[in-house]
DNA sequence: CATGAATGAGTCTTCATTCAT
DNA sequence: TATGAATGAAGACTCATTCAT
C-alpha cells in the first residue's frame, strides 16, 4: 500500500483500489447525487467489479461517507492554516476569502459534493454529521472577527453573527456562480471584504 | 385475496386528481429529492394508483417539472409585488427582503424544492430551464439597485452586481439556516440591510 | 377471480396467478427448504416474472408462510372429521390413523412441507406460529384418548401423554418411511393400534 | 486502512485449525440449515479467514459431509457401547434408550445436525450416503429384538420390525419433543418400554 | 377517468470460490 | 500454512412504465 497523495486527479493503476474508488465515486456523488449514483456504475468507473467495491466499503452508504470525510478534511485542513495570516483584519479576512476561492478552484469536485450535502442534507443520504463547508469556515471565520470585535474594529451595534453570516453567505453565492461557470475575478476578495466593512452606500 | 399492494382508504375527492398529485409529490421531491423519490410512494401519498398518476403526467419527469414550475410561479407572483413598493433605498431592500423571508416562511416546500434546484440542478434530475431562485430575485433586485445606482444612492467605485450579489448571498444563507431550524428574528431584514449599505467596520 | 378448488395439482393457465404460485411454490419450499428456494426459481416454475410474484405477496416470507398456512388449513379440515368416528378406542384410534396415512398419500408436498417445520424450524425461515403436525393431531388424538382414559380403557397405570406420544411418534415415523418409499401396507393402522393396546411381549 | 472485512481478534489456537472448523460449523449447520450457512459465517465464528477454510475443506459441501461424519460417528460408538448389555429384554431395552437419551442430552449439536437430515436429507445439501439417525439406532436394536423373538420373548403375531419402527418412533418424537425444551423425565425409558411391551389397554 | 395486473431492467448486496503471494 | 484481494453468478427486491379493461 503505496502512501497516497493527498488528492491524486490522473487515474493511475498503481494505486492501492481504495484510492481509486474514492477517486471515481467523488465526481458521480458530487454530480449525480447520492439516491442516483449506483453502485454498478461506480465499479464501472473504477473498473473493477462490484464485489471488489464490497470488498473494502461494507455498504454504498459507507462509502459515500467515506468520499465525503476524505474531501471534509481537505477543505478544513486548508482552511485552517488561513487562521495564522496576520494583519489587519481587513487583511486577514482577504486572505481567508482568497484561500477560500482557491480550495474552490483547485478542488471543484469537492466543493460540488459539499454544497450538496450544505444545502439539503436528506435525501435518503446518510446523515453526514460533521458540519459541512460553512459551518466549519464559520468557525473560523468567528475567531477572526470576534478577535476584531473585542480589539474595536467593528462597530458596536452590529452583531458579530451577522457580520460573520454576511460574509459567508457572499462567498458562498460566488462559489455557486462559479460552479455555473462564472470565474473569479482576481480582485473579487477585496471587493467583497471592501463591502462588508463599508458597505454600499455612499 | 387482495394482492400486497395497499393503498389508502378515503382521500379527499373534492379538489381534482392533478391537483392532489401536485400537492403530495411536493414535499416527497423537496425531501428526498428526484431520484429518490419513487412513483409508487408519490401515488402512496396522493392515495390513489399510479396508473393514475400517468393519467395526468405521461412520465415522473414531466411531473417533477409541473411540480417545480408551479412553484417557481409562486414565488415569482409574491416578489413581483414587492417592486412597487415606494420610499428610499433602504426602504424598498427591507421590504423586499422582509416579503423574500414571508415567502420563505409561507412557502416551506416551496423553499425546500428550489433551494435544491437552485444549487445542484442535475442529479439525474430533468434540467429545469426556468433560472433558478436567485437568478429571479436577483433580476427583481436589480431593478432597484440600478436605480439606486443612477440616483447616486450607491458608491461609485461599488459595482452594482457586487451590491446585488452580497445582499442576495447574505439572504439565502439566512434561508437555509431557517430550513435548519434557526428562526429569523424580526429585525433581520433591516440588520441585512444595514449591514450591506453601511458596512461592519467602525 | 375463480374460486380456486382446495389441493389443485394440475398446472392450469385459467387459474389466477396467486393461486398457481402457490401451487408451484409448495413443492419447491418442501423439497429444497426455505433458504436454498430461490425467488428466481418459483418464477421460473410459475411461468411469469419475478415482480408478478411481489405484486401478490411482499416477499419471500410472506410467499412461505402462506404456503404453509394453506397445507396447514388442509391437514386441520381432513384430520377433523376424525374425530366424529364412532365406535370402540381400537376402531376409534385405527380410524384416525388410517385418516392420517390417507391424507398423506393424497397430500406428499403438504407432508414434505409440514415434517421440515415440524423438525426444525428455524432455518432462517420465518417462525410459522402455528403447531405443526402432531400438535394439531395430538390435539385430536387427546380429545380419543382422554375419553377412553375416563371410560376405563386404559391401564391405570399409564399417562394419558404417553400413551398419545406413543401413538404419534409411531406414526410419524412410518410416515417419514413412507416419504422415502417405503409404502404403507393395508392393515398397517390396526398393526400400530394394536402394538399401542397391547404391547408386543408375550 | 482496513478493508471492510473483519474478523475477531485472537482465539485459542492449541486446537488445529482442522478440527476448530468443525466445533465451529457444526452449530451453524445444525441451526440454520446447509443452505443458509455461509462460508463467510463459518470462517468468522473459527476466527480465521475463508480461504484458509479452503485449504483444509475442498468445498462446503465437503466441509458440511466432514461434520456430519463425525457427529455420526460419534453417535454409532455411543450407542454401539448399548449392545453388550446384559439382562432381559426389557432391561436392554430400558438400558439402550436411556443411553441414547444420554447421548442426546451430551450431544445436543449431533442431534439437532442429525434430526435435520434424518426427516428431509435433500435441502440443496449434498446427499449423506451414510444412514440417517433411526437407520443406524435400528441395527442395534433389531439385533436385540430379533434375539428376544427367537428367544420366545415377543408375541409371535407381532411383526418384528413393526416392534422395532414403534420403539424408535416413539423415542424419536421425545427427542424433537426435548430439542424444543420438554425434559426427560428420570424414569422415561421404563416408561417407553413398557408401553412397547405391555400395551396401554387394561 | 381510472385500475388491476404485469414486466424488463435495474437496485444493493452476498454467495462460494480462486489465485498470487 | 495461510492470507489479502478479487470475481462471476446469484440473492431478494424495487423501479418507471404499460396495457387490456
Amino acid at each position: 500500500m503505496t502512501p497516497a497523495s493527498t488528492h491524486p486527479s490522473v487515474q493511475d493503476t498503481t494505486q492501492d483500489l481504495r484510492t481509486r474508488v474514492l477517486d471515481a465515486a467523488a465526481p458521480l456523488f458530487a454530480d449525480r447525487g447520492y439516491a442516483a449514483t449506483s453502485m454498478r456504475e461506480v465499479a464501472l468507473a473504477v473498473g473493477c467489479t462490484k464485489p471488489a467495491l464490497y470488498y473494502w466499503f461494507p455498504s454504498k452508504e459507507a462509502l459515500f461517507l467515506a468520499v465525503v470525510e476524505r474531501y471534509g478534511r481537505a477543505m478544513d485542513a486548508i482552511l485552517e492554516e488561513g487562521l495564522s495570516h496576520p494583519g489587519t483584519l481587513r487583511e486577514r479576512l482577504v486572505a481567508m476569502v482568497r484561500r477560500w476561492f482557491g480550495f474552490v478552484t483547485e478542488h471543484p469536485v469537492a466543493v460540488r459534493l459539499l454544497v450538496r450535502l450544505h444545502t439539503r442534507p436528506e435525501e435518503g443520504a446518510p446523515v453526514f454529521d460533521c458540519q459541512p463547508m460553512q459551518a466549519r469556515t464559520s468557525h473560523l471565520m468567528r475567531r477572526i472577527l470576534e478577535g476584531a470585535g473585542e480589539g474595536g474594529e467593528l462597530r458596536a451595534d452590529v452583531d458579530v453573527d451577522d457580520a460573520l453570516l454576511a460574509l459567508i453567505g457572499m462567498v458562498d453565492l460566488r462559489v455557486l456562480l462559479w460552479l455555473t461557470g462564472v470565474p473569479f475575478p482576481d480582485d473579487l476578495p477585496e471587493r467583497l471584504v471592501d463591502i462588508l466593512l463599508r458597505g454600499v452606500a455612499r
